[in-house]
DNA sequence: CCCAACTCTTGACAGTCGTCACGACCTATC
DNA sequence: GATAGGTCGTGACGACTGTCAAGAGTTGGG
């Protein structure tokens, strides 16, 4: 059995306008269809992350993704081909966000000790706010590795995430004077360990699991510079 | 809907000889009968390691577990009560063998070099020797995010390892005679996420993952060491 | 040698899944 | 205001799932 992967624009939709559209309309409906095509698409993606992030990549079916939103099951079917494009879709439409999650610390931390400690907040506040979403991301990123069509979206979700911290990295070393005794394609695996691990024992309800995590990142953070 | 979960032992099967059955029977019997039954049940879980290996979780049915063994698909249904009740069997089993993978790098290694090359070589091989295996376990371990019946086992397996982690890095001290720079349960999360990177990145082809990995492993263990 | 208990296979049931065709509704264009 | 096309809900199909009942096949004890 082989399965031929398409890859298609975010924009446009899985039936809907995608086919010869722009025949006799005027552009600017189009460009109107396409807007509100689109809002469609993320108004369901951000019902599905939803659920997603309750039961899982495996356990969650078109039909419960869309009877927990205000739309039907065939809706689904009319804006995505599929269901790994409804996937996809999603966690790329959660990656946007999940970016910008530690700006505010980099940019407005004034010494390297107080980037640490927000640092470290961050983490727990992550965990504490958005556990649902983040088991969602290592069940795509675990998933990856069993099926070829998710790994391009899940080597370029962990690529972003490195870039993340390698700005919260590389804006304290900077702030500290010092330099970074390991690249960040090795400091990245390492703080993705230590959260994952975090996760997991927070949700197993270990009660000092998100203590145990901010400590961790304090005691960790210094250990990846140069010694003096 | 509420799941009622029985805690059931090893080696007694699902309904074969698990209701009363030492009433008139010889008890030399019912001990042959034991074994026998402890052994259909390794014999069929060795067998369904390697598809779940393969598939992944999720995707695996019972049918699918019992076409690629010398079984039927009732025979699982009559050694396990329940499709999670085979899952956790199978880590289990599979627990046992994993437990003793990096013994012989302890107890065989002379100096410090020696154990951080022979652990790096380690790792690398146990990705390529039993990538499938790994990936079953990292799923394991996300699916027990979301379910909670499987976070008993995959809390239980996380300690097993870190426990392997735990007798390598003190050893790897006591040879280098420094201690430790950060507590094992620090330590195995860190370098647990270093290795699942890099077998993600194994199985999605990217050529240098498992040389990344040795280097990363050479550099990292002395960092985990404290300073003289 | 027979009978009973154990072992395992076959077949089937109820439920759920992804997918799709059909038709109703709405909107906008002429 | 008729009409064509985009939008979306309903219903159904086939495949697959976990589970279990019923009955063959096998074994061992009397």
């Amino acid at each position: 059995m082989t399965v031929v992967t398409t890859y298609r624009q975010d924009a446009l939709p899985a039936r809907g306008n995608a086919g010869r559209m722009g025949t006799v309309t005027a552009a600017s409906a189009t460009r109107g269809r396409e807007s509100k095509s689109r809002e469609r698409r993320d108004q369901l993606a951000e019902s599905a992350l939803v659920t997603l992030g309750q039961l899982g990549y495996a356990r969650t079916s078109l039909r419960e993704i869309a009877q927990n939103s205000p739309f039907s099951h065939g809706f689904v079917h009319y804006y995505f081909a599929d269901k790994t494009e409804l996937i996809t879709y999603c966690v790329r439409h959660y990656k946007r966000q999940c970016v910008t999650r530690y700006d505010t610390v980099v940019s407005e931390s004034a010494t390297a000790a107080e980037l640490v400690e927000r640092f470290a907040d961050e983490l727990v506040e992550t965990i504490e706010q958005e556990a649902p979403m983040h088991r969602l991301w290592y069940d795509l990123r675990t998933q990856a590795m069993f099926d070829p069509a998710l790994r391009p979206d899940a080597l370029a979700i962990d690529a972003t995430l490195q870039d993340m911290v390698a700005r919260v990295l590389e804006r304290y070393a900077e702030l500290d004077g010092r330099s970074l005794a390991v690249p960040v394609a090795v400091a990245y695996p390492m703080l993705d360990g230590v959260f994952e691990q975090a996760l997991l024992r927070h949700l197993s309800g270990v009660p000092d699991a998100l203590t145990t995590l901010r400590a961790t990142a304090c005691t960790l953070l210094p250990r990846l510079l140069r010694v003096r």
